[in-house]
DNA sequence: AGCTACCAAGCAAGCGCTTGGTCTGTAAAG
DNA sequence: CTTTACAGACCAAGCGCTTGCTTGGTAGCT
C-alpha cells in the first residue's frame, strides 16, 4: 500500500555496477554507502551532514541538492538495503524444495546480508531504528514485511513437517537474535565460514541429524 | 586492574530500596533512572542534559554537580546494571549442581535483566555501547567479563557431559543474540512467560529432551 | 534554454557545560 | 544553648560552539 519511496525507485534496476551496501555508483548512491559507513561507526546523530559531504568530496550544503533533510538519508540507506536484501532472498529460495534445505538457503541469505555485503548499512538499519520518525518506520516496516513474509513460509513447512514444535513466530524471533547479533562479532578474516554459521543455527532450530542429512546441493567445495 | 569506578562505589551495598534498573532512590540513583528511561526511549544523542534535569525537577546545570559530563552519566548507568546483573547471575547459579539446571538458572537470571526489571538499562547497554568513548568502553567490558565468566564455566560443563558438541564460545554467542534480542520484541503483558523463554532457549542449546527432564527444582506453579 | 550538480556564505536554534551565588542541614567550637 | 564553619544540593544566567538547513549564484552538459 501507499506510493512512497519516490526518491529511490530509479534506482530499482541496479546495473551489475553494484557495490558495496547494495547501492549503484551514482553521486546519489556513492552518497548513501558512505552515509552507511559513516552511519554505522558514529551513529546517526553523532554523524553531521558536514561529514558525509566531506566522504564523498562536496560541500555540506550540497548534500541538500539530493535529500531534502538529513533523515531522508537515513531511510533512504534502510528502505535500499531492504528492498535488495528481499532480492536476495526470494532467489535463494527459488527453486530449492525441500524444507531444511530453504531454511538452510535463508540462513545464507541472511547472513550474507548481515556480515556480508550489506554489513554496514544492516547494522544502520538494526541501531539506528529509532532515529527514523514514526511515520518512516511504518514505511520500512512495511517493506520488511515481505521479508519475513519468506521466513514464516518456510518455518510453518518445517514446523508441520515435524521438524520443530515450538510457535513459528517465536522461532523465528530466536533465529534473528542469532543472527542479527553475528554483526557485532563475527571476523570476516577468522576461520568461520558464513556456510558453517548458517548450518550452526540451522542445528539449533531443527536439530543435528536433520542439518547433517541435508544440504548437499548448495554445499561448496569443503 | 585499575581502581576505576570511584564514583559509585558508595552504592554498593544497595538497601532493599532497590528500584527500577538497579538504582536506589538518592538524588544520584533517581537521575540515573530517568537518564536510562530517557536513553533508551530517545538514545543517548538525542536526550539533552535539559531532558534529564526536567524528568527530575532540578536546573540543567546542576547536573554537573553530581557527574562531570554527560558521558558519565551514561557510563554510570552501564557500570551499575552490569554490577547488579552480575550479583544476580552469581547468586542464580548457587547451591544449582545440575548442569541443564545451571544453564536454566542463568537464562532466567540473563531474561529477568533484559525484559524484566533492568529492562531499560539493558537496553542503553546494548544500543548505546558506541557512544562511549574507548577508555569507558575498556571499563565496562572488564565489568561484563566477570558476568561472561559465568556463561563460560556453565557451557563448558554441558559440553563435557555431551549436552551438545559446539564450541562453548560459539554457543554463547548464539545465547547471547537469542536473549538480548527478546528486548525488541517481549511483551510483559503478553501470554509468553520468563519461565517459557528460558526453557525455549535452553531447548535450543541442549535438546528437547534433556530440557523436558530437568529443572523442577526451581519451577514456578505453573 | 534548461537541467543537474555543485559552491560560498551564513543564519537560527540547540547543545554541553561554566560561573557565581543561595539555601539548608549538620556538627564541632565556644 | 548558641555560634561558627562547612559541605552538599541546587538556581539563574549565559557563553562558545556545532548543528541542520537555506540562499543566491555559477559551471558544464545536452
Amino acid at each position: 500500500m501507499a506510493p512512497a519511496f519516490e526518491g529511490f525507485t530509479r534506482v530499482a534496476g541496479m546495473t551489475q555496477a553494484q557495490r558495496i551496501n547494495g547501492m549503484d555508483d551514482s553521486p546519489r548512491g556513492k552518497l548513501l554507502s558512505a552515509a552507511a559507513r559513516l552511519f554505522r561507526d558514529k551513529g546517526f546523530d553523532r554523524t553531521t551532514v558536514r561529514d558525509i559531504a566531506r566522504e564523498v568530496g562536496i560541500q555540506s550544503g550540497s548534500i541538500f541538492h539530493h535529500f531534502p533533510t538529513k533523515e531522508d538519508i537515513l531511510f533512504a540507506v534502510m528502505a535500499e538495503v531492504i528492498r535488495f536484501n528481499t532480492e536476495r532472498l526470494q532467489r535463494a529460495v527459488e527453486g530449492v524444495d525441500a524444507p531444511v534445505d530453504r531454511l538452510l538457503a535463508l540462513l545464507r541469505g541472511e547472513l550474507q546480508s548481515i556480515i556480508g555485503d550489506t554489513r554496514e548499512a544492516m547494522s544502520v538499519l538494526v541501531y539506528e531504528w529509532r532515529c527514523l520518525s514514526a511515520a518512516k518506520q511504518a514505511q520500512a516496516l512495511a517493506l520488511r514485511d515481505i521479508y519475513e513474509g519468506l521466513w514464516l513460509d518456510v518455518l510453518r513447512d518445517l514446523r508441520a513437517a515435524g521438524y520443530f514444535h515450538d510457535d513459528v513466530f517465536l522461532m523465528r524471533r530466536l533465529i534473528t537474535g542469532m543472527a542479527s547479533w553475528t554483526n557485532t562479532w563475527f571476523d570476516q578474516q577468522g576461520s568461520l565460514q558464513l556456510e558453517d554459521l548458517a548450518r550452526l543455527i540451522a542445528r539449533r532450530v531443527v536439530g543435528e541429524d536433520a542439518v547433517a542429512l541435508a544440504g548437499q546441493g548448495a554445499r561448496g567445495d569443503r
